[in-house]
DNA sequence: AGAAATTTGTCCGTATGTATC
DNA sequence: AGATACATACGGACAAATTTC
């Protein structure tokens, strides 16, 4: 029982079972799939496993997840573009400093300032945006 | 691309970029980091490398990590050369949404967005400008 | 109103197989 | 051969949201 994976994963094997079930309509949708805890028992797999071909379905847009309550079955909308979980993105660029900023800095309007940007999402809303600046290299 | 570490191992360039993110403010201290199974998607890492970065993390007493909750940002600063010269203002307002947060919050532009903003200065310099972008309360 | 049970979320430690440098 | 990294899988534990009693 350690962990072989032959061909296909067992969370992958997992998900397309349940995929099947909500796509034949055996898992009406907006109706609760069976918890983790009962699929668990079901597949013989770990629960982080389970989460994992949940994680699948879920990216697929075909199941949603609450917190505390369970997991729905969604309606089948195959759209177009793909959508995207949670997660953070950096980017990072030169700016020129306005104002304020030069102000704070003590430099010239316009002089390179470095900006550092972060997005947090959650559920692929937009929650926080943090922005932090420095001075551009040059001296130490 | 497989496993290429030239140089620098993996999970100590993680763990590099992460604490100049907590350093630099983009992850204010006290925050939860984004999760292992975030850090693993965006830095495209295994989740034993991601848990590795963060071991380096909290041996270096940057961060704080809390069972079955996340890990924490730790208030640990720089006392390095530190005197009576650290000092950090805070300020919190209201602003209207430019065109590219308005964007990335998918509200309309001149929506009120709470900034709160964090100065930090060594010995009268500044160092680093912080500022954090959030919805204003309502609506949803 | 409150306590307990349920269920999902996250972390921990460990382990195996695979692949590359 | 060894170090590094990745993918997968297990089991246990605590945290937090929700529901039930």
């Amino acid at each position: 029982m350690p962990t072989p994976h032959y061909g296909q994963p067992r969370y992958r094997v997992i998900a397309d079972e349940l995929r099947e079930r909500i796509e034949s309509g055996l898992i009406p949708p907006g109706t609760l799939l069976p918890t983790e805890s009962t699929l668990t028992a079901e597949f013989r797999a770990a629960r982080g496993t389970i989460r994992q071909a949940i994680a699948v379905l879920r990216e697929a847009g075909l199941v949603a997840t609450e917190h505390g309550r369970g997991t729905y079955a969604s309606a089948r909308r195959h759209e177009s573009g793909l959508e995207e979980g949670s997660a953070s993105e950096t980017r990072k660029r030169q700016i020129p400093a306005d104002p304020e900023l030069a102000a704070l800095f003590d430099v010239d309007v316009g002089a390179v300032l470095i900006e550092q940007q972060r997005v947090d999402r959650t559920n692929g809303v937009v929650r926080t945006v943090v922005r932090t600046y420095r001075l551009g290299r040059v001296s130490k």
